[in-house]
RNA sequence: GCCUCUGUAGCUCAGUUGGUAGAGCAGGGGACUGAAAAUCCCCGUGUCAUUGGUUCAAUUCCGAUCGGAGGCA
């Protein structure tokens, strides 16, 4: 078993920080488990480590991919886990640190993702008919086939709708059957998995809020109109920042509007994280609001590493 | 000082020809296996400013008081 310890919370929870305070302590290497800050040229919007963290301890998958190129779950799973094997093999600490929730878990619980088993002509296809026929009637061909998954979707979740389908036109095995066999083998890894909880909502919302003050300070807007000006960009491009600042260089909308829209995204989006970390009975909670993460994070590593 | 308008959910407001009220936004809860910073579902009780009066019954009508806005001088 490897041992490896992460670090999950909402944005602007101060995860990086708190990375690397480990990775420090314990002689650890941070693997980023973030959908966005893989990418490259990126910096500001999503909250990249500056080169100054960087240089505090070794990061992995921060920062090297392309913004025109398409990333999945199953890619990041399949380069963290080398990720944390390399590290792991030196005798380092792997630290997983970030807010894709889907990542880290996958990640964790060594969730089998097989080859290509994708299609974007499927996908395609099956827009089309969603946007002709309603996502009703694609629901209830998805129930034809997958009663059970089309049991737990709603008509209005086109994507996932299509997703269901999709899997099994490319593989004959339902959605439902695969998702079953993607978690028949075991993890390899001893985890800890540390998650900062805020009691006070409020007061993760005013960092919230500060923090995108500060991205505005430090050139968030010059980085919208580069990346607004490219094309190119694929799952990039859903980056918050980018989107709700678009309305301003377009000449829509003032930019305090924009920037309001922006916070109420990003609090928005923290909600949906804390959503999905809480419902993780394995998860170990430290508490932000109420005194020193660090302190209470290293406590918690020292005596996972001594074996309970 | 006088006149007019106004005070209803955190905010902006609607409404009840008198039977204790509802929208948008904000916010809250939840789902989540190849787009996940994405995608999707569910959730509206609040001293109807305060206080008297009329009434079987007042947030609704009348008076006073206290806020707010505008006008006159």
């Amino acid at each position: 078993m490897i041992n490896a310890v992460a670090v999950a919370g909402p944005t602007a929870s101060g995860k990086t920080a708190l990375a690397i305070h480990l990775a420090k302590r314990f002689g650890g290497e941070i693997v980023c488990a973030d959908s966005m800050q893989i990418y490259k040229n990126l910096d500001i919007a999503t909250a990249k480590p500056t080169p100054d963290e960087l240089s505090q301890a070794k990061h992995w998958l921060v920062d090297f991919l392309d913004p025109g190129e398409e990333f999945s779950v199953a890619d990041y799973v399949r380069l963290a886990h080398e990720a944390v094997f390399d590290i792991s093999s030196r005798g380092k600490l792997p630290v997983i640190c970030g807010g894709t929730g889907l990542y880290i878990d996958s990640l964790l619980q060594n969730i089998s993702f097989s080859e290509e088993e994708y299609d974007p002509e499927i996908r395609r296809e099956l827009s089309e008919i969603a946007k002709e026929k309603g996502g009703r009637y694609l629901l209830e061909e998805l129930r034809k086939i997958d009663p059970e998954a089309a049991s737990k979707l709603h008509e209005n979740n086109v994507k996932r709708i299509i997703r269901a389908i999709e899997v099994y036109k490319i593989s004959g095995v339902t959605f439902t059957e695969q998702n079953r066999m993607s978690r028949k083998n075991q993890s390899p890894y001893r985890y800890l998995k540390l998650v900062i909880i805020f009691k006070d909502r409020e007061i993760l919302y005013q960092r919230i809020d500060k923090r995108v003050d500060e991205m505005l300070k430090i050139g968030l807007l010059e980085e919208t109109g580069r990346v607004l000006n490219d094309e190119t960009l694929k799952t990039a491009s859903q980056a918050i920042g980018y989107k709700e600042l678009q309305p301003y260089f377009s000449g829509e909308k003032e930019l305090s509007e924009c920037v309001e829209n922006l916070k109420r995204s990003t609090r928005r989006y923290a909600k949906r994280q804390i959503t999905w970390f809480k419902r993780d009975p394995e998860a170990v909670p430290i508490y932000a609001d109420s005194g020193d993460i660090f302190a209470q994070a290293e406590e918690l590593v020292e005596k996972f590493l001594k074996g309970e």
